[in-house]
DNA sequence: AATGAATGAGGGTTCATTCAT
DNA sequence: AATGAATGAACCCTCATTCAT
């Protein structure tokens, strides 16, 4: 049974060696421009056994995507669990995925360049199910939060708070694909500072949702984070 | 002459058939799918001749997305125009922007996709040369509107025309991309109606930046048309 | 040497567990569309077991085969040793082939594909020594059959026993196939009847190779069976 | 116009170039085993190029056993027209089938092969449609010609035109196909010659058919070149 | 005896682009 | 100006077989 085990990590092992070539790969060249025979050689196995552990190129390129969303769920834990109020989560996990963003910007590219792409073969429906999960669970942390956030009064009794996280989250990713691709554009040909747009959009928005009674009790904290909200150095 | 003169015209006239072709395929094919001898099909003419008025695949692409964005731009000129007054011009851009997306998704979708894509062959300096300008021409357009907005204290003094143009821009087209990729997806799994995201996230914008004087001067019209920002039916 | 025996009952068990996975599979999917992965899976054996018992993909298919003709054999012997009369083994052995297409088509079609294919790989001595014992037993019973029905009178006495019976069996069994596999396009295309084609062409070489003695003698009898001949239902 | 008329005529050479690689390679390596890259080779052009004019491996290769079936049909309108009786036409198609397995060994097993196989990707359709007519109008030539032959007295008036004809056929192309792959096996462990075989059952199938007055009336004739029939050294 | 992970040599097809006419 | 035939470089995936354990 020792053996046994033994097998079992070294096939994981390889799982693993497998997808970090890919990601090598991925994050160099895109989904399309890479190619299985250079993922094969960077994994330095052959092009047979890619597909011993993984059924397709984009099976493959979802399992890396897959590794960037556990990340940001992780961190999205984390800082939840820290943040000692709801005040402060929300604003934290806005936080948070800037700090992914700039932590993990291929990932971050992955993740969403996903959106544009449809994809060709079956994706496995293991594949499809994992991202599926996750997917859901990250949104679920932060439509809770939302949530728990209307309930204490601390944003606008107004709000759905699956709207209103679904409206944070676009804009923000948004602006940071931007940043990712065109940041040197806009510095440049618009004199416009796109990392800048981001923390005001932040900004805005939070002041939109928060209600009087929030930025009166967490003033001073709030005026504390407040410019850092979005910040991605 | 009047023989150089309509022989411009013919050439001009075949550029314009072509893009026709063009047109019709990108939109149904999308980029990567769309392929030149389907556009030489549906233009009537040889793969060869394509290449006399286009230099490549990409450059096509981006000759038929260039026509969305100017569309774009005349759309937002005739709305400002008409718009009695500032404040009315800035929600009625907003608007108009949604209605761009309703009237021409295609176009829309070209110029939002265009974002993630790597381009393989070098795109013509001419080609880039014109969409950076068109594109110049509609920022400005709405940086200045926004400019005009905050000397005129409707808009918070302590805002930057641009970067607050960009932030409610990238916003509300990242929504629209949703709503035209995941609409059900978000509808039915997550029971959320993206186009009511649209118009929420709108709203808590443009109520971030407005100032209170606003507000009240412009309170009964402000009322009337508010709920219509955004509107995509 | 209990222990011997029994090792070696279970080996070749093991062989015939192989054996019934390998014809499951090449019955539904034909030689070349079936895979050892798939034949492994079915033997809940693993690949490499495979190999262990028969050196190649072709040696599994010609072992497969081999049942069908080991089949065949005893059918035959069975038959002829159950008819009275010769004149009756030899319309009985005609019908009997019928009788096996009827009863094993999926073997017979093994049988008869065999002939059009080149194997890749080299078959094993044993196998293809195997195969060609079986082949030779098969014919010599009819091979005899015939003999002893020239020399009884029963066939016309410038006959060959052997040109005779492949004249027969060639027949007979290339109008099968086409009865396997293009039956209905006979039927809807030029409306004719393949089973009926079958029984035409056996009654013809029949006719062509009884003695006007034999059809006298044995009249009652071969009219009542005649229309049987290669009936397969 | 003299332009596009030698166009053309280029066009239609450079088929029959590819036809005439493609035939050089399946001839010697059949379907399975040839490849396209090969067959560019031999044609000295790109495997694009094959794609130009044949739209998959399938249909190239029918392409050519089409050349087999045009030849036959040929050589039996030549054969029908020539012959004087159509006694003579019936042992005349019958002797020519054998020559032109004689003459043409390689598109008769491409034409024998096709039964067997199941083509994966989709034959287009004026392909499945030539070949399909072509099939036809053999068949109805040999179908007619025994029509005539029933008509005329001289085959038994209880026979069906198109089933005789399917018989003979079969009979005789499942000992040629015997010839071509087992030939010599026959000989040597069975002193068995296929080619006699072949001969017999020819004399044996025409014995059957012939009316008693056919064979009186052209008894001499018939005599003549009756051991002819199947010849095919 | 049995495993099953690893191999690696293809193979058919596509398509943007070129260029001689 | 227009053609359209020709190119040729890729690319993903399959699978019989081997061999270390």
């Amino acid at each position: 049974m020792g053996i046994h085990e033994r097998k079992e990590r070294e096939k994981e092992q390889r799982r693993e060696d497998i997808l970090d070539a890919a990601q090598r790969v991925f994050f160099e060249k895109g989904l399309q421009s890479a190619t299985m025979d250079e993922i094969a050689d960077t994994a330095e196995l052959s092009k047979g056994t890619l597909y011993l552990y993984y059924s397709s190129k984009e099976d493959l390129y979802l399992a890396v995507m897959m590794r960037g969303m556990l990340i940001l769920h992780e961190m999205f834990k984390a800082r939840i669990s820290t943040e000692p109020t709801t005040l402060q989560a929300i604003v934290g996990i806005m936080d948070t995925l800037g700090e992914f963003f700039h932590l993990h910007p291929k990932y971050f590219r992955m993740m969403n360049f996903l959106q544009n792409t449809q994809f060709h073969s079956q994706i496995s429906d293991e594949m499809r199910e994992s991202i599926s999960r996750v997917n859901q669970d990250i949104w679920n942390l932060a439509i809770n939060l939302f949530q728990r956030g209307i309930e204490e009064g601390i944003l606008a009794s107004d709000l759905k708070a699956g709207e209103t996280a679904v409206a944070i989250w676009s804009s923000a990713t948004s602006l940071m694909m931007r940043i990712d691709l065109e940041y040197d554009m806009w510095k440049n040909r618009m004199k416009i500072d796109l990392k800048e747009v981001l923390r005001i959009s932040n900004s805005l928005l939070l002041d939109a949702i928060l209600t009087p009674q929030a930025k009166v009790t967490y003033g001073a904290m709030f005026d504390q984070f407040h410019p850092r909200v979005g910040s991605i150095v």
